[in-house]
DNA sequence: ATAACTGTTATACTTATAATATAACAGTTG
DNA sequence: CAACTGTTATATTATAAGTATAACAGTTAT
């Protein structure tokens, strides 16, 4: 799996790691179980500090992603990601609250917005980008 | 219109402040031509200082959400706000991404996801919170 | 066992952003 | 004239992001 990183954007380069990584698993692109590249070896990858890798790895860990075997390495979680509870809905609401709030000023029908959110859950199922 | 503010929050304040006024304007609580508080009453208002309220209206006067008039003051947006164009709809695409990548492995269905959306849809049409 | 790896932690530095604090300028309004 | 308006400038503090080295403890292969 190839990460992207885009180097002037406003989000921090850790999160667009963390994004990646939660867009290969959403894709099966990463399979429960697959290893993941050590913190130094992915770092050197795409040319920057191991600390950031590290920041990226260890959220993603404390969110249930992936897990750390001291034998194993890193590893995408092989019982799968946890459900969402109610915690994690309450991000998403909060998420696309603003969005929507924007959406609807700018005569965003509410059809054409579920038309993108569904257009990105096929993208996530098939292959594409 | 009130505005409620989370201090502890990782969202900027200043951008807190916009977020809720481009909620007011969505749920027509605030209406086109509307006079909005001087940046030094709304910043003695809510305790925060004239600049961080400043730093707000310019981005939503940059956005197209509200006008300077030399004489009014701070305005809505007499003529509505600008439709979506094609950088708003890749922003918006940008921002979803991600929410839906972790819904899908969290096991949060489509269907549920677009529930999620349409209550919010519902929520700026209605007067609810 | 030695060497090369693993994640993890600690410290220090630089840079950028957020927020505050004063102060001033130019225009408007009572 | 006084009180307001948005705007700009400057300075300070605090926090986050990213980098740079270094070290520790455990694992793995030679």
């Amino acid at each position: 799996m190839l990460i992207q990183l885009d180097f002037e954007s406003n989000d921090p380069i850790y999160q667009q790691l963390v994004d990646q990584i939660i867009e290969g698993i959403a894709r099966k692109e990463l399979q429960p179980g697959e290893g993941l590249p050590s913190v130094r070896s992915l770092a050197a990858d795409i040319g920057i500090n191991l600390h950031t890798v590290n920041k990226a790895y260890k959220q993603l860990k404390q969110e249930g992603y992936i897990l750390i075997h001291r034998q194993k390495g890193v590893v995408i979680n092989p019982d799968g990601v946890p459900k969402a509870d109610e915690d994690f809905r309450q991000r998403i609401e909060k998420s696309l609250r603003p969005l929507i709030a924007e959406s609807i000023c700018r005569d965003v029908s509410e059809e054409e917005f579920i038309k993108q959110c569904k257009q990105l859950f096929e993208t996530f199922k098939g292959g594409n980008t």
